[in-house]
DNA sequence: ATGGTTGTAAAACAA
């Protein structure tokens, strides 16, 4: 089982990259972000075409979300049970057998002391909640997406001068800590201990180039999902392309 | 240096 995450900015923009990397590598399942795009304007002929099933949740200009597969999942949960309109398009999950994965696009949060910042956390917590009250720890899952947070000083090109900005400062950190506590299992690094592994660059100044980049695009699972698990990467081939999104996809393979 | 680039959508805003 190939299961995969890619935050791709606008799925109209990279639909050809999408399309072709799915023929490429063939995953099982694939979690997008940054759709960026209203449920009626979904390209989902063009996934059927390629013998894909497609799960989105998306809205106009921002956040959106969606799971393309090769099998139908028997539950889809598009947001949060907690959540009440109008909210952003951030979270769906699938359920496929008795694996259950969870994809979200965590918000960006702008820069601490903000508004934002306080959403990213608020939401961040929501998504606790969630695995609290839906899930149980003995479950195969996963939660994969853009968590907007890098974890720890080596998922960062320069830890130093990124202490305190957003995506790195402590309290995001701590948030996104309290999933692990949950019970997670950071698939990559089961596999890679090294820093210099990214997963997005900032389209400005060169970052992919030189790779200024940082860690923010995780699959995370179950202990007893993670067992299975035997390969893990990022594969920072689409981000060499014209055009590309500003993020890698992310991938994990599981024995199951 | 409060810069730089991209997407959406039509002037800012979000990332």
């Amino acid at each position: 089982m190939l299961i995969a995450s890619w935050n791709v900015n606008s799925i109209n923009v990279r639909l050809p990259q999408v399309l072709a990397w799915l023929e490429a590598n063939k995953v099982d399942i694939l979690s997008l972000q940054e759709t960026k795009t209203i449920d009626d304007k979904f390209p989902l002929s063009e996934f059927k075409n390629l013998g894909y099933h497609v799960e989105y949740f998306g809205e106009k200009t921002y956040n959106g979300v969606a799971i393309v597969s090769k099998t139908k999942p028997s539950a889809v949960q598009k947001g949060f049970k907690a959540e009440t309109e109008p909210f952003s398009r951030r979270f769906i999950e699938a359920r496929f057998g008795n694996l259950h994965l969870l994809n979200c696009y965590i918000p960006n949060g702008q820069a601490p002391g903000t508004d934002k910042y306080q959403y990213k956390l608020n939401w961040i917590s929501m998504l606790r909640q969630h695995l609290d009250q839906e899930h149980k720890k003995d479950e195969l899952l996963a939660i994969m997406g853009d968590f907007n947070v890098a974890p720890e000083p080596r998922d960062v090109y320069d830890p130093a001068e990124w202490e305190g900005q957003i995506l790195f400062s402590i309290p995001e950190r701590q948030a996104i800590h309290t999933l692990i506590d949950w019970g997670l299992i950071d698939t990559f690094r089961i596999f890679e201990k090294e820093g210099g592994h990214y997963s997005w660059w900032d389209y400005r100044q060169a970052s992919f180039r030189r790779n200024l980049g940082l860690r923010i695009d995780h699959i995370w699972a179950t202990t007893k999902l993670a067992q299975s698990c035997t390969r893990a990467a990022i594969d920072i081939e689409p981000r060499k392309l014209e055009r590309p999104s500003d993020h890698a996809p992310v991938i994990a393979e599981f024995n199951i």
